[in-house]
Order: C-alpha cells, then structure tokens, then sequence
DNA sequence: TAATTACATCGTAAAATTGCAATATATAAT
DNA sequence: ATTATATATTGCAATTTTACGATGTAATTA
C-alpha cells in the first residue's frame, strides 16, 4: 500500500536501508562529493554547480541531514554543511560488513 | 514532478544510485542477506521468512535482478537465485571508493 | 529603517515505490 | 489429461519521492 513494513525487519536492516536510501539520488551524491572535495564546507555553491532549483537543493539537503549524514551551521547569511564523521563510520562500517559478507563462491546456479 | 533529472549527472554518479536504490529497502536487504548465508540459492524459502506477501516478494526479486546484483535460474518447479559477482564487485569499489574519499577531517563547521 | 542576500518552507503536480489479492504461467507429479 | 506446486504478472490503492515556483525568514549591508 505504498508504505515499507519496517515492523517485520531488524533495526539493523531498517537503519542500514535509512542510510541507503539518504545516499541513493544522482544529485546527493554529486552533493556529497563537492563536500568532500572541499574539505572545509559550502553551501549556496551548489545551487549554482548541480543545476537544480534552489529549493531543490535545499530539500536534497534537509534529507541528508536528517539522516544524520552531514551537518549544517549557521555562518553569517550563509550555512556551511559538512559530513557528520560519526555516521560515516557507521556507514562504512554497517555497509562493508554488508558487502564483505559474500565471499564471491565458485559454487552458484 | 517526480522524475530524477538524470542528465545533469554523470555517468558514475547514475550508476551508483541505481544500485543503491536496489539495496535501499529493508526486505532487499534481509533477501541479499538470506542468499548470502546460504551460499547455495533458494527462493521460495523466502516468502515463509520474511513476512511479506509472495507477490511482493516477487517484485523485489525482479528489482535486484533488473539491477544486476542477483541472477536467477530456474530449476524444476522453482527458481534459484544467487547473487551476480560481478555486479557485487562493481559495488564495492564504486561505493568503496566513494566512502574512502572522505577522510574524516578535523576542520569542519 | 529599508534593501539585499542566503537559505528554508509551503504548496502543488507528476511520477515512482510499496504492498497485496487475483490471476496467469510453467513445470512436476498423479 | 488433470492436479498440484512454484513463481511471475497484472491491476489497484496508499504513500513517498522528485522537482520547482512562490513565499517566508533571518542575518548583513546601505
């Protein structure tokens, strides 16, 4: 019925899917990788780089730092945004479990 | 109004969010996990596990299988299904990659 | 104080996602 | 041939996502 039946599955599985989900869009990534890049934040930058709408931008934001994935401060008239390290460990950590837990076996169908 | 404007990303950035997108779900997720455990593939299995309808379950398999990380085929009555190495491995350099370019700096907002 | 700048929020429309019952399909067993 | 079993597909409703114009808000500048 167009609603995730997150009662069924791990608070492990939930948390990861949440991660997920924040990182999952073309232009989020893009986001994250202009942050990462320049090491110390931006913000009204992007809005000029992506080519998106402000307000699009601006929500693709909010949902990053609702998943807790970056942080904004206020600075002046603008807000500089950067990565929250903690949730990006526990990404990295959550994740490369994930992914190293298949050992690419010869025996498949 | 509902479209990513795919376009205005690069290639890399595109590719990463679809496989993304298809492990951003909690029952993707618990059915990636079951097929890892138990190296050999199942299938049906699923559907008494999991807690989600048969039809669902169907959907999410055709979902990781149009992503490329799971294969299936099909032996007797039922299908067998295994997770794709090499799509797996894609994953993890891009995503590696990715997550390894921030190195949790000490100057931040 | 008024104007400017930078960002957030609201409202809305189009499209995609999630979930399931019902039904179709395809193979195996009787 | 008929029945049973396993999976896929269809159709539908509720919800969420994506995008953007318009508007609100808060701090700086004139």
């Amino acid at each position: 019925m167009g609603l995730t039946r997150s009662e069924i599955f791990t608070d492990e599985q939930n948390q990861l899917s949440t991660l997920l989900k924040a990182i999952a869009h073309p232009a989020r990534i893009a986001i994250l990788q202009r942050i990462i890049i320049s090491n110390t934040c931006i913000c009204g930058d992007l809005v000029g780089e992506l080519g998106l709408a402000q307000a699009t931008i601006s929500q693709h934001l909010k949902e990053l730092k609702l998943a807790g994935i970056i942080q904004g401060t206020i600075e002046g008239v603008s807000v500089c945004y950067c990565i929250n390290p903690k949730t990006w460990k526990l990404l990295e950590e959550q994740l490369g479990g994930f992914l190293a837990s298949y050992k690419g076996e010869t025996t498949c169908c």
